[in-house]
DNA sequence: CTGTATCCTTAAAGATACTG
DNA sequence: CAGTATCTTTAAGGATACAG
């Protein structure tokens, strides 16, 4: 077979993340819904990824159970959120070497206003901030030139809670 | 195409990692680099990969700036090592939601001891603890049995301390 | 031991249209 | 708006052989 679903080495827990979150789309997926997207349209529109992969990922994260699909909604569970240190880090490793004007998003603790350092840590309270509590908006090195031009995309970048449903 | 290089939205950081470290295979690659293996053909017997895969993976990262290939062992740079806290949070998640018997290894701060947590938090002097400084050991949900039985995946399961080159 | 080079096969991406 | 259904193309897995 081309492309197994399994790595060979399943004794290292990078593999078998890498099993559930590492196939093309699906990181992305799950940012899109820490950002606020809850609705297939949403998630096709802003990824651009064709709709039968879409519904092939979401299958599969609901299935695993990253996402719950309800009432047409796919919503992050717990065992999701808990892939927020995962998405950061990559986030910032992409700020540092990838986004000379700066990071393309802004990270704060929405009690203090604190930013948020790539291992969620607050500047101002020191503490490490759970994403309930986080609020997101354009760094400075977001360039609105090369976003999309969609209404998803332009409410995802209004400054807003995460894990919230888009208005 | 089927696979084109990039993803749509390159306005975000997220993407632009995973267009560099994205792809099949390549955080396995990096991973058995931070583990101390640095010959072609450990990694090629060590991952399984097919060998002209593994030979453009490669390829990419030096030409990426992860890796640096010097007389024929590839080494991870400070920008490869970089990617730390991304491998650390993949297996924090993997170990709690697809390991029931515990981590798949231990990260130890070598100075004093301590366990590292999935931010690589020492436990005993509270500080983050860079991957030089760092010791991997085969942690409680490690699996002797499914394990690989070459000699390079023995070697990479005694204990020692991460970046060295395997004895 | 470090790669290259074939050749075959298949999963899955991309594009587009369509159904409930 | 949610999701299927086709159709074409391609990356990459698997096997194997070979060159420096």
């Amino acid at each position: 077979m081309a492309l197994p679903s399994t790595y060979a080495d399943r004794n290292c827990s990078l593999a078998r993340s890498l099993e559930i979150v590492g196939e093309r789309w699906t990181l992305l997926i799950v940012r899109d819904a820490f950002f606020g997207i809850r609705r297939f349209g949403d998630f096709a529109t802003q990824l651009g990824i064709p709709r039968a992969v879409l519904t092939t990922r979401l299958r599969f994260l609901v299935q695993e159970g990253v996402l719950d699909h309800t009432d047409g909604e796919y919503v992050l569970t717990a065992k999701g959120i808990g892939l927020w240190p995962v998405m950061r880090a990559m986030m910032a490793w992409g700020d540092e070497h990838y986004s000379p004007g700066g990071d393309k998003r802004t990270f704060r603790h929405e009690a203090d206003g604190g930013r948020l350092d790539g291992a969620s840590r607050c500047s101002v309270c020191g503490e490490v901030v759970p994403p309930a509590d986080v609020t997101i908006e354009p760094g400075p090195g977001y360039d609105p030139d090369t976003a999309n031009a969609d209404p998803v995309s332009a409410s995802l970048t209004t400054p807003h809670r995460l894990l919230e449903p888009l208005s």
